[in-house]
DNA sequence: AAAAAAG
């Protein structure tokens, strides 16, 4: 279902793709989709964990790295189907469950993901467990609107960067995960997934950057999802350790929940096997289900070293590792832990495993980071649509930090009046402290308004309680700090208000990205004063680049204020970043990457300067 | 300086 909005906004695209191509996209454009598109994927090295290296392999070897094989994902020939027989026509989407010809790895002994299919079966991802949310909007996710999503900006940079597709079904993820992307009604990729999904299952290292909420999930786990359906994994060891083949970390342990159960949405059936591990909740079930088996973990990182600590889980097979939020995961406080996960637990070197990084932000001094951990990579980078810019009319208010209660108060009122919160639009309030939070919303309990609130300090089962409560329109108010600012996908937050500022843009990127979801508009305010004085400049900058009004006091504000960090953003006006191997000056001398590199305009459609289309035509409900 | 993440 799509609004007259949308409808007109891929008209327009459709028109300006036939008007006016640019004529190197265009005749790039044409090549992938005549040419290559067509043609075999390249193989990438197989990986064959260390201590099976000496085993004998199966008639199925594994391809040479330069041979140009079809695209078939790492084999590990033992008694596997032959090569190709995966595709599309021939996949079965109950394989493995017999325990037939081609026991999908741990198959034997129980160790593996995949054994309890027959369980999973019964338990439908898809039913929606939040019964309120269905009377909001009724299908959610036909409620998406992909097409505020067709036709903005994307830029490829690396070596031979893998051209993108065009639909889901030109990109082969076998017939069970076609099903699954079916009943999610995703009728076609988002760019994000356009692009990174070829790259993805080309074998390649990736840095992406794009907006949560802009199918940045499925992204990484389509790719994983297939390679570990296709790929002939060998036997598990036996014991108590698990062997996942795929790992993705996250910064909250909400997020870590909302990725698995996306991630168990796309392996339904599939014989792929997600499995989550938080702190915070008990550790035994999570032990029960790793010890069922588990192809991907999703983890937050302080309980998977316990998990690695007490040799409950290995990462020796692991073949795919993706970070989400990952400037967040690299940043000082996570940085060391996660280096530690990544090259002191026995995992496979960059080389030997995919890595993959998203984030909507990605701040040079996190990429050079982040190059530690990836080999050859392709920087892939997607036009601000539906994030800070297009879809969120983002205003700034001068309060005094004496008169924010009441201001917020104000606020709400008119909210009220407006049958805001009767249409189940919920308001989602960012402070800058735990104890700030737990005060605010008592006060505007006590004030009559349904808050709740969401912060480091509240123990696990009260933090779900909370988040649940405010997704289901029961309290439509939400108090959080910034453990909520990072990619949680809530429909329906109407309105993000940053009640206290943060000290750092990034972080108002993603804070203020929890509204306008989805190809939706949302609402942003913010409440500045002297306190904020340091993201006056970069906050101004940023609101000028996504076409909003900024208030001449700002203007005035920033062009006083000096220095206060970093107050350029990283990259231009169209995209959330940039490759930082293209900032000369920065790697110079270093040449880590040994050459030049092709930086393509995929998708890169003519006449519109990232967010023309949409800059204009949203107008503010509530203005 | 604060937030998150193990208990």
């Amino acid at each position: 279902m799509t609004t007259s909005w949308a409808d007109s906004v891929a008209a327009s695209e459709e028109e300006a793709v036939a008007a006016a191509p640019a004529p190197a996209a265009a005749a790039a454009a044409a090549k992938f989709s005549s040419d290559q598109a067509s043609q075999p994927r390249p193989t990438r090295r197989t990986y064959v964990p260390p201590h099976l290296r000496s085993r004998p392999q199966s008639s199925v070897a594994p391809a040479p790295p330069s041979a140009a094989a079809p695209a078939v994902i790492d084999r590990v020939g033992y008694g596997g189907p032959p090569a190709g027989s995966w595709s599309t026509g021939g996949f079965r989407p109950d394989a493995g469950r017999s325990g037939g010809g081609h026991v999908p790895a741990g198959g034997r002994n129980g160790r593996g993901g995949g054994r309890d299919r027959g369980r999973d079966r019964g338990v439908n991802p898809f039913a929606d467990k939040d019964g309120l949310e269905q009377g909001i909007v009724g299908q959610e996710n036909a409620a998406i609107n992909f097409d505020a999503y067709e036709d903005i900006p994307v830029e490829a940079t690396g070596n031979n960067v893998p051209p993108p597709a065009g639909t889901f079904a030109d990109i082969d993820l076998g017939e069970a995960l076609n099903l699954n992307i079916q009943r999610c009604k995703y009728v076609k990729p988002t760019p994000i997934q356009r692009h990174a999904i070829p790259i993805s299952l080309a074998g390649r290292d990736l840095m992406a950057c794009a907006q949560t909420g802009s199918g940045k999930t499925a992204a990484f786990c389509f790719p994983i999802i297939s390679g570990i359906m296709r790929g002939r994994y060998v036997q598990r060891p036996r014991g108590r350790t698990a062997y996942p083949l795929a790992l993705i970390l996250s910064p909250t342990r909400e997020l870590s929940i909302q990725i698995h159960e996306e991630a168990r949405k796309f392996s339904y059936q599939t014989g792929v096997k997600a499995v989550v591990a938080y702190g915070g909740a008990p550790i035994n079930q999570q032990l029960r289900e790793l010890e069922r088996g588990v192809d991907i973990l999703v983890a937050t990182p302080g309980r998977l070293v316990d998990l690695l600590e007490r040799a409950r889980v290995s990462l020796q097979i692991i073949k795919y590792l993706a970070l989400d939020e990952a400037d967040r995961m690299l940043d000082m406080g996570f940085e060391p832990q996660i280096r530690k996960i990544v090259e002191q637990t026995g995992m496979p070197p960059c080389g030997l495993r995919q890595t993959m990084l998203f984030s909507a932000t990605f701040p040079k001094e996190i990429q050079r980071l982040a190059s530690d951990f990836l080999s050859n990579y392709i920087y892939l980078t997607v036009g601000r649509v539906g994030s800070s810019t297009d879809l969120i009319v983002q205003r700034v208010e001068r309060v005094h930090e004496s008169d924010k209660r009441s201001h917020l108060m104000d606020l709400l009122h008119a909210q009220r009046e407006n049958g805001f919160h009767g249409k189940q639009a919920l308001t989602l309030v960012f402070v800058e402290t735990k104890r700030g939070a737990d005060s605010l919303e008592n006060w505007l309990y006590t004030n009559g308004f349904p808050a709740t609130s969401i912060h480091g300090d509240r123990s696990q089962q009260e933090r779900e309680l909370a988040l649940r409560s405010f997704k289901s329109g029961r309290t439509p108010i939400l108090v959080a700090t910034d453990v909520a600012a990072r990619g949680l996908d809530i429909p329906h937050v109407a309105h993000v208000i940053n009640f206290d500022l943060p000290n750092d843009i990034d972080d108002y990127v993603h804070r203020i990205g929890r509204t306008g979801r989805a190809g939706n508009t949302g609402l942003a305010t913010a409440f500045f004063n002297e306190n904020s004085s340091s993201l006056a400049r970069p906050l101004a900058e940023l609101m000028q680049e996504a076409n909003q009004e900024v208030p001449a006091w700002l203007t005035h504000y920033a062009s006083r204020s000096h220095g206060g960090g970093r107050s350029r953003r990283s990259g231009g006006s169209r995209f959330g970043g940039r490759d930082f191997r293209r900032e000369g000056s920065f790697n110079r001398g270093t040449d880590y990457y040994g050459g030049g590199y092709n930086s393509t305009g995929h998708g890169v459609s003519a006449g519109y300067g990232g967010y023309g289309v949409y800059g204009t035509g949203v107008t503010s409900a509530w203005e």
